[in-house]
DNA sequence: CTTACGATTCTACAATACTAGAACCATGAG
DNA sequence: CTCATGGTTCTAGTATTGTAGAATCGTAAG
């Protein structure tokens, strides 16, 4: 993860609402929760909730899939994975355990390995 | 960590300049970098530098001592290590490995263990 | 005491973000 | 087709945040 989509993560969930949201997603695993459920157990309007969930796709925090007329949220846990290791590793310099789970899935794949910190920049 | 310091540090470094300014201190190390000093090394003004580190002082991300008239300012790393901790324990649900290195430091070591997640609120 | 310099606080402006009602768009049921 | 319902987008008002010049404070040297 470079220090530009750290930045966007950290924002995303810096946002009382929002971690809100995403730790209700979490709490709900893989199936997810229909938008209005969300809305309900947090007591927010659909409008605002909306707008939060549009920020934590954005950010790959959660993805959305449609079933019907509901529209099911789910969080995308390799995000946050992603984040630990860039805190850590790239912005802190903390050695790499190997046990990291993040990689492909929530970056863009572009050039492989990188192995350690050093400048992970821009 | 609670959610409410969680949000606090998160969105303290979901900030471009002072995510900046926090990385340049944790590769700094120890002894830390005087104010004037990351004000030129960032290029930006005394004044908008200063506004961040109060920030990142509040969020228990920096602290500052003074040695003669200047102002040295240093990572805590221990509040990253409890972001993270809250992020896949108390948020994600993920097991704690006992290789945390979080606890009192950055915390206001009020009641002491609270062993595993569930509900680490407000 | 006076001056120089590093740093913070004051102040004001610009930009961005949050909230939420209202209008609108999809989908499935009748 | 028409209607009800779930969700998003539009819109606007409010609040918060980021930026930085100018004024100020504190410390150390002359």
């Amino acid at each position: 993860m470079r220090t530009r989509q750290a930045v966007e993560v950290l924002a995303t969930l810096g946002q009382e609402t929002r971690l809100d949201v995403f730790r209700l997603l979490i709490q709900a695993g893989p199936a997810g929760l229909p938008a209005g459920e969300i809305a309900a157990r947090l007591k927010i309007p659909l409008a605002t909730l909306s707008f939060h969930l549009q920020h934590l796709k954005q950010a790959r925090l959660a993805h959305s899939k449609k079933r019907g007329k509901l529209v099911i949220y789910s969080a995308n846990f390799t995000t946050v994975d992603c984040l630990v290791g860039y805190l850590l590793h790239d912005c802190c310099g903390r050695p790499r355990t190997g046990l990291e789970v993040c990689g492909q899935a929530a970056s863009e794949s572009k050039a492989g390995a990188k192995s350690v910190s050093e400048r992970a920049d821009s």
